[in-house]
DNA sequence: TCGTCCTTTGGACCTAGGTACACCTCCAGC
DNA sequence: GCTGGAGGTGTACCTAGGTCCAAAGGACGA
């Protein structure tokens, strides 16, 4: 019987998620989270055999919480809904054992948990080309606290000096912020920054 | 028994609340639809009594698909994550019976749809008062077709060149488009213009 | 203690984004 | 036929966004 923890914001998706797996004879739902925060708390408390962890949530990120389960021994699938390889190769780096589109049909995703506790590393083959691809040179390049503090307000919709009052900075230290977060994300703009932060999860809405 | 339609572009989500709902003794799932075009469709053959519509999808957006529900005698419970005015306000002009969030619990959304099913208009406090507050003055100002090609571009992080290129028009015919958008969604740049498309499901990811 | 990284600020500079106004065509409806 | 709205183009102009370079204090580990 594999244990799993289901890990997700949204309360639908996770009695959605409950009701589906424990129809499956070799599986269990032993425990939900709603956050990145208090899942690593219940995985200490339930042992999960698999973590089933949406990247996209309030507060703490999914990479954030992968982190936190890193001393588990549980497996993670990442269940998340974007292609963006900002989001993948923190998430695998960060140790994810599998990681799946949140449009898989509900069969394949059973199979993905069974694959996934038989040992296997599972990722969507577009996320896999992604691995082999960027692997080398390019680097996960982490924000640094203020960067995401900074990321946060800019995924807001804050302009510059909005985000400079909010923070008591000046406009300037705001730009390099931002400079450099583009940088790191690899990304154009604060538009295409906002984005990637919303996919990953940096911010709720 | 109450007939349901599920309408959810995840069929992870899809299957959570059609596993969910048919364990209640007085609701059956009658079909599933994954996009808002194939639901019009779906309740013109299946005849549900209540739509349960995520506006969040790819493709035709939930609005769109409320429109063509109009002749529909089924009650359409918009059931989605965001709080915004200008999502919620549009679909209840277009006819939605009712408007909760994505994260209320599974039998507080049972209730919702047995309440939806009475008849009765069902909307999230938060979401009445916007009603009552923004209800004169500004006015929905819905985006032209056009206007919603730029924004779904927008939304993709492109910039206004890039725009050009790809709808093959001059810059300054995006600038236009870009800034009657921003002033018909009352946002004060792309970046929120994008969050807000992200939000109301005008694109995917 | 030294070196490194983070954080902060500044100046100079360039570009993209956005506004305001005007003019054109096309097309549906009266 | 006229009218109004939508779409497209343009010019001029201003502002916000972003880059490059430089500097200084604090935290932390080797």
């Amino acid at each position: 019987m594999i244990r799993v923890l289901v890990v997700d914001d949204h309360p639908v998706v996770r009695q959605g998620l409950r009701t589906f797996l424990d129809l499956q004879d070799d599986i269990t739902v032993v425990g939900e989270s709603a956050d990145g925060a208090s899942c690593v708390d219940d995985a200490d408390r339930l042992r999960p055999d698999v973590i089933l962890l949406d990247l996209r949530m309030p507060g703490a990120d999914g990479v954030t919480a992968l982190r936190g389960l890193r001393d588990n021994p549980a497996r993670v699938l990442v269940v998340t809904s974007y292609t963006e390889p900002g989001a993948v190769l923190p998430a695998v780096r960060a140790g994810a054992a599998g990681y799946v589109y949140k449009d898989v049909d509900p069969p394949a995703l059973a199979a993905a948990i069974r694959s996934v506790h038989a040992g296997h590393v599972l990722l969507h083959p577009d996320v896999a080309r992604l691995l082999t691809e960027g692997d080398t040179h390019p680097g996960p390049a982490e924000l640094t606290a203020r960067e995401r503090d900074v990321l946060a307000e800019v995924a807001r919709g804050r302009s510059n000096r909005e985000i400079a009052r909010a923070l008591s900075l000046s406009e300037k230290t705001v730009k390099t912020h931002v400079s450099s977060i583009l940088g790191k994300l690899g990304v154009q703009d604060r538009t295409q920054a906002a984005l990637h932060a919303v996919r990953t999860g940096l911010v709720d809405s």
